[in-house]
DNA sequence: TCAACTCTTCAAGAAGGATTGAAATATTTC
DNA sequence: GAAATATTTCAATCCTTCTTGAAGAGTTGA
């Protein structure tokens, strides 16, 4: 996870529409949910959900698959991963404590991608 | 951590300079940089560095004190842990596999503030 | 093939954020 | 008190993003 990357991602979460997006779709698990499902849930226009979804799927963050007539989008647990260790990785270079609170254990340089 | 601050902390990182700025502060440490000194380093205008500041700032971010002439700045590791917290805690919502990578051992439910 | 269903794309307008330079405020030193 | 230093505030401009509604494209079943 590069700085640019970490920034698409940043600005992507950066939107209360999207956040709950992400959400939900963590939330399903990878199984997904339906487009249709999700504008019912989350009350929203097909178009507007489109161009959150597709801002999400462009920034790393969530899939799509199309299964017949519907498209399952589901969380892109690497690039969900990658964002919050590149937030990891800035918060505990050298400050360990800055982390402490909600990965008390945890590794302080974490995984990059190969 | 609710979800409109997580939202403001997440639109204040979710730009290049503030993210930069953050960088530094963190590796700075508890001590912070005067406005000065960062402005030195990134190469920044006085209004420009003042603008970003304040709404890291204003995010819960970073915090600042006066010393002399100097305003210190210094990064906010209870409103890093926080968003940082917040993230993990969608993420690791019945799915701890997502946050693996960064967390292998953390806790799957993330410390409240009071 | 026709019709229904599902989702995306497009264009237009509205709204919010970023940059710049000048002016204002606060602090220290002479 | 006056000058110098350090930072913020303000207004104007530009740029990007978000929303909306209509139109287009892919898929299935009759």
């Amino acid at each position: 996870m590069d700085q640019p990357r970490a920034l698409a991602a940043l600005s992507a979460l950066a939107n209360a529409t999207r956040l709950e997006l992400v959400r939900m779709l963590v939330a399903t698990g990878p199984a997904g949910l339906a487009a249709s499902d999700i504008a019912a849930r989350l009350v929203l226009s097909p178009s507007r959900l489109s161009f959150h979804l597709a801002a999400l799927e462009q920034a790393g963050l969530v899939t799509s698959r199309r299964a017949s007539r519907n498209i399952f989008y589901a969380a892109d647990t690497r690039g969900l991963g990658g964002v919050i260790g590149y937030l990891l990785e800035d918060c505990c270079a050298g400050h360990p404590e800055v982390c402490a609170c909600c990965a008390p254990t945890a590794r302080v340089t974490p995984a990059r991608e190969p």
